[in-house]
DNA sequence: GCCAACGTTGGC
DNA sequence: GCCAACGTTGGC
């Protein structure tokens, strides 16, 4: 199993609408940047990702599962990009912040405070683990 | 194929 | 709202 983690501005897609959508889940449109599209199409159907709100909040607020694989970004009419389909698993207990993280040498080298920009980011057992923990989980 | 100009993202 | 980082575009 993978971890990633995956970026919204809670004014455009919000973790609050991604569990209002339940185990239906809902695709993951609208990314137009070719890292962040290779780390989706390795995505495999069951691994885990954390969710994090850019602009407003800066932390993460949740877990999402991969429930389907990559295909075609039916919003991309280029065809160039995909989407995969996620659905809430559960909320951390407390969000962690990026200002947490900053301040946290083990986290020195996550794509999250290194590459600010990427959206969908791959994240280490050992990154994911220490996360869910101060998360409370 | 290089690179300047421009657009976008996201932290501050 | 500013700006740094970075991706994309287009002229040459």
């Amino acid at each position: 199993m993978n971890y990633w983690l995956v970026k919204s501005e809670p004014s455009v897609w919000s973790w609050e609408q991604q569990v209002a959508k339940g185990a239906k889940g809902e695709a993951w449109t609208g990314v137009r940047n070719h890292s962040a599209k290779l780390f989706m199409m390795q995505m495999k159907k069951g691994d885990r990702a954390f969710f994090y709100h850019s602009n407003e909040g800066k932390e993460i607020v949740g877990i999402v599962d991969i429930i389907r694989e990559h295909y075609p970004d039916p919003t991309d009419k280029t065809g160039k990009f995909v989407c995969v389909d996620i659905k809430a698993d559960k909320p951390l207990k407390t969000p962690v912040t990026l200002e947490t993280l900053k301040h946290d040498k083990r986290f020195a080298d996550m794509a999250l405070i290194k590459l600010s920009r990427l959206s969908v980011q791959p994240v280490t057992t050992d990154e994911w683990k220490a996360i869910c923990k101060m998360g409370g989980l």
